[in-house]
DNA sequence: CGTATTTGACCTGCGC
DNA sequence: GCGCAGGTCAAATACG
């Protein structure tokens, strides 16, 4: 009931927004991918779309991930250039970036000025949250993660757990908690940027990777292809329970079936922009197999 | 033995 | 100033 029952309650009522925290500064460069720590390197969201085969056990039961804007969720029959745009930072989708940027004032009084006794940082690191419905709380992305802390919520049965990315010189946090509404959905807040590919992907290099990388789009263009064509020829696995979402990028070759999976998640970035890419991201040979 | 998780204490910001 | 809530630290513990 969950997967068709996403409606905007859970943006409106449940306390969702708080999670979704961009900062100006992600918004006019940052692209969701970029978000995540995906930038040149190739494994990242992308990897996640292998994730699940990689981590089957892990995960029960398929992994839903949905948009936690409601727009979104009208739109899972567009996920191309629509889902993309409206993901988009600009003005597309207003509510969603209001809801957004509301949020960060919230946070950001907050969180900046905590400046924390030593220089841990607390720069308001762009964040971005995104449902999942799932039995497991720790959600396979691709990195590695330990957990450094859990809390009880206060308008919540459920505890929040946080998790920071295991690599060194990583900084990247996420916190995941369940939501109060629907306890089959699993909400992943990500903080920060990766700075280093993912270490669970192997990252295939090869598939023909264009050097023509020049945006945002790019970023996940590269990585989309080599991972995303590399295991769909060999593993076959239509990577729809990812967690993350693959969608932007990969909306183009979103098959609909990849919408039609389950998977929603704020953006708010502008990789989408490129529309572009989706062509030349989506591997004729895919298209064919589609 | 190295790594990851658990969990209570501690710190910080905010509202009253 | 006090209490609350969110977030983090770090010692203890569990696990492979």
């Amino acid at each position: 009931m969950a997967s068709s029952s996403f409606p905007d309650n859970i943006s409106a009522s449940f306390p969702l927004q708080g999670m979704f925290d961009l900062s100006e500064g992600e918004k006019s460069s940052l692209g969701f991918m970029e978000l995540l720590g995906i930038q040149d390197f190739g494994p990242s969201l992308f990897d996640m779309s292998q994730v699940p085969s990689t981590v089957p056990s892990s995960s029960p039961n398929p992994i839903v991930t949905k948009m936690e804007s409601p727009e979104m969720l009208n739109q899972p029959a567009t996920p191309n250039s629509s889902s993309i745009s409206s993901a988009s930072s600009d003005a597309v989708n207003d509510e969603q970036v209001k809801v957004e940027e509301h949020e960060e004032n919230q946070q950001k009084t907050k969180k900046q000025l905590k400046p924390k006794k030593t220089n841990q940082k607390r720069q308001r690191e762009p964040r971005f949250a995104f449902m999942t419905k799932s039995e497991v709380d720790h959600l396979e992305d691709g990195y590695r993660w330990r957990k450094y802390g859990q809390k009880a919520v206060k308008d919540s049965p459920f505890p929040r757990s946080y998790y920071r990315c295991t690599s060194a010189s990583c900084n990247v946090k996420k916190r995941v908690e369940r939501s109060f509404n629907d306890p089959s959905i699993v909400v992943t807040t990500y903080e920060g940027q990766h700075t280093h590919p993912s270490p669970l992907i192997p990252r295939p290099s090869l598939v023909g990777v264009h050097p023509g990388n020049s945006v945002a789009g790019s970023a996940f263009a590269m990585p989309m292809q080599g991972t995303l064509s590399h295991y769909q020829q060999h593993q076959q696995q239509p990577f729809v329970n990812t967690l993350l979402p693959m969608n932007f990028g990969c909306n183009g070759l979103t098959n609909a079936s990849l919408l039609h999976e389950r998977r929603f998640f704020i953006p708010g970035t502008e990789l989408l922009k490129d529309h572009g890419l989706l062509q030349d991201i989506v591997p004729s040979h895919m298209l064919k197999e589609e």
